[in-house]
DNA sequence: CGACATGTTGAACCTCATCAACCGACGTGG
DNA sequence: CCACGTCGGTTGATGAGGTTCAACATGTCG
């Protein structure tokens, strides 16, 4: 569990940062990116460690350069919810508040580059294309977030599992654009364990084995290797998530 | 489709409209109040109508004046998720995007201020302070929504109902600050038929009739009149709801 | 008054949660 | 090197909570 810190990013060069051209970097000046550059601070979290808890003050926000971060939000009693999962170049934290009712949780090992959040909201107010990407990437997170609430009211466990795997597609083939990609069929990997599917599906491991049992049974997903699967056919995958067919060709 | 157009909001009189001093308008400045005065266009749908159509282009987004709006997310087989319900004074559209994945449908007579997206947008690019209000409140929906995943994926019947209640109530104190409030028992209305109550939970239309009947027949809410419940112990209510007694005293 | 929408109540069914056993992989220590 | 415990994942049996279907009540509007 303790993670062995590498330093995978050079903090003196966000030039050369992995997530350069993706996210809220991609909007960033060669001025403004300086002024970021000298507020970055590279930190590694392992597996399961807690990076913000829930309604505890913050006095950071972060990009995730590698690894899965887990936005969950728990109940009195102990249930709980995994509301994001966020994946390289996505953005962790809340801007312009001092805590938040979520809590961030590293999903695997996670390299995250931390910015001081008042200096931030600072860099933020100086330069506009800045505050417009953060507006924008927000209101794409707000369109998902409320798309996953069709998942979570409407859908049965299949249709669930199946629009997980498709989110997962999807991410690799943006992850990946540029890449071999279209070609063959497509793979994507499984980056999280059960119990972090079950939560962010909002059911039980039990039923995620065995659905995913069950797609691999008739054929919808091929096992690769451990982590990774292949869709012969995506269109029946998006069939089963209750998706019209993708049209991303 | 064609709203029945009656002025009950002068677009010529920013100033002295109801939600002046609510929602986006409350950060815009004299002379910015006077450039949305310019393109503020009100518009009147009945009940049932629809606003915005799911990914059909729009070219307006607007503000609330009255009457509560639904925004749905429909799968191809036509079940339905309400995936937010907005009240006065809250925004409706997608800024900074030619359409949107989710309809918006009127719940009740609606009363909109409708803006010419291109105009409001090139406004909002002027004035920092109604860019940063825009994404004030565009992260606020988000930490909704979120919460909101949280009741669909984790909560029990009763939780629900109880829940939607409770937000309920915390819309109307928020509405009516500065009125009596605090004094008597807590007082709510219930502006949406169960139908549409069901659609926000994810739940059915008997299921959720049962949950009411349940609470009023225990005491934990009592009919006022047809549309009006009081709440006589609100830390219960937030218990069924399975939250922690509300701090907002 | 009758028709239609909205809400309530009852009974049967079904999906998924729950509880429990089991399997394989891995790491530790004897 | 193997026994052992642990952890993540799989599979099976059972039952509860909520959906579904159906009937009925209430309210509203012509």
């Amino acid at each position: 569990m303790s993670g062995i810190v590498t330093p995978l990013v050079d903090p003196t060069h966000c030039e050369t940062c992995t997530i350069r051209h993706r996210g809220l970097c991609s909007a960033a000046s060669p001025e403004a990116l300086a002024e970021l550059n000298r507020i970055a601070n590279p930190h590694h979290y392992a597996a399961a460690q807690t990076i913000i808890s829930e309604d505890v003050p913050v006095d950071f926000v972060a990009n995730v350069v590698s690894g899965i971060v887990k936005l969950t939000k728990t109940m009195p009693d102990g249930r709980q919810q995994i509301v994001g999962l966020l994946f390289p170049s996505d953005f962790v934290g809340r801007a312009f508040a001092k805590s938040w009712a979520f809590s961030a949780e590293a999903a695997s090992d996670v390299e995250l580059c931390c910015l001081n959040r008042k200096a931030f909201e600072a860099i933020v107010g100086r330069y506009p294309d800045l505050k417009q990407q953060l507006l924008l990437s927000t209101l794409d997170e707000l369109d998902a977030a409320r798309e996953w609430m069709l998942l979570l009211g409407c859908k049965s466990a299949e249709e669930k599992v199946a629009s997980f795997l498709m989110l997962l597609v999807r991410r690799s083939i943006n992850a990946g654009c540029g890449q071999e990609a279209q070609s063959a069929d497509p793979i994507f990997e499984l980056p999280v364990n059960r119990a972090d599917i079950a939560g962010y599906l909002g059911m039980t491991v039990e039923t995620v084995s065995r659905q995913i049992s069950h797609l691999k049974a008739d054929g919808t997903i091929k096992l690769v290797d451990i982590r990774h699967y292949s869709v012969p056919d995506l269109n029946r995958l998006a069939g089963l998530a209750g998706q019209e067919p993708p049209v991303w060709a």
